[in-house]
DNA sequence: ATCGCCTCCTGCGCGC
DNA sequence: TGCGCGCAGGAGGCGA
């Protein structure tokens, strides 16, 4: 389950291999990913990664000096990108191969296919996955305030509203429900109901669990090549997420787990009120 | 505009 | 041991 930090640790892992590298071939076994792997891609030879970036948790691989075209991965539910010898065995669900002019391929694995392969030769900031999404989490274009003004009126769960990529991106299930432990704040309050103070400690509660977790993805980067280890945010001490009945590790009262907008939300009915 | 529900898909854990 | 079932989850899409 790729969450933001996962994403950048991806981007770090990748990059060295593919920066000024040619794309030589592009090989798919599978076109059926969430959107069918387009064949403006499949096209796509001898062509130079200028650029790497990510915005949200999509991975932006920028192409040729002019960088007029762009490549758009996001990784879904169960999405992984690997850099493998090209005699390497192929496994259950290796969607596509990207062959690299270093001899190596960047492989894209994906068994649920909730991923994402895009091509496109328009600006990257007008695209319609990308140009309305919020800020980023780690930037300082995110803040209290930011949330606080975007958040009146609003009757959504606050929960809900964090994971809404127009408000702010990269906010997934996980930390969703960590971030609001830390502020103290109840999942199901309605948006436009926290207070500003609150909406600070949450924006640093934000920051908070998704640049740590960064962090520790970073120290597992050197497992990244040929590897199928777990990134390092896994070892984040959660404390809640999929903690259901176990004691609150401040107060000690059972944690409880409630399905806030389809999804399991977990929380301290004492601490977060 | 906002909200909430539905959908895509496979792997896993559970109960029997 | 094996089967069937239900659930998990990112995020776009859509109907109200």
């Amino acid at each position: 389950m790729p969450e933001l930090p996962e994403v950048e640790t991806t981007l770090r892992g990748i990059e060295p291999y593919l920066l000024e590298q040619k794309i030589t071939r592009i090989v798919v076994r599978e076109k059926r990913l969430r959107w069918p792997v387009s064949s403006e891609l499949l096209s796509l030879t001898n062509q130079t990664v200028s650029a790497l970036n990510r915005r949200a948790k999509y991975l932006l691989l920028s192409l040729g000096r002019q960088q007029t075209e762009h490549i758009i991965i996001h990784l879904g539910m169960s999405g992984s990108l690997r850099i493998v010898d090209n005699n390497s065995e192929l496994k259950k669900h290796d969607h596509i191969d990207f062959h690299l002019s270093c001899n190596k391929i960047m492989r894209y694995h994906d068994p649920r296919r909730f991923g994402a392969v895009l091509w496109t030769d328009k600006a990257i900031s007008d695209h319609i996955l990308i140009n309305a999404l919020g800020p980023e989490p780690l930037s300082n274009a995110f803040h209290g305030a930011h949330l606080f003004k975007a958040s009146r009126k609003r009757k959504v769960a606050v929960k809900n509203f964090i994971m809404d990529g127009h408000i702010v991106v990269g906010v997934g299930n996980i930390y969703a429900s960590e971030a609001l432990f830390l502020s103290g704040i109840r999942p199901g309050k309605a948006a436009g109901r926290v207070t500003a103070k609150q909406y600070e400690d949450l924006a640093a509660a934000i920051k908070k669990v998704l640049g740590q977790a960064i962090k520790q993805g970073g120290t597992t980067l050197r497992d990244f090549v040929n590897s199928d280890g777990q990134p390092g945010y896994f070892q984040q001490t959660l404390n809640v997420y999929g903690r259901t009945d176990e004691p609150c590790r401040v107060c000690q009262s059972a944690i409880k787990c409630k399905v806030i907008g389809q999804r399991s939300t977990f929380y301290c009915t004492r601490c977060q009120q």
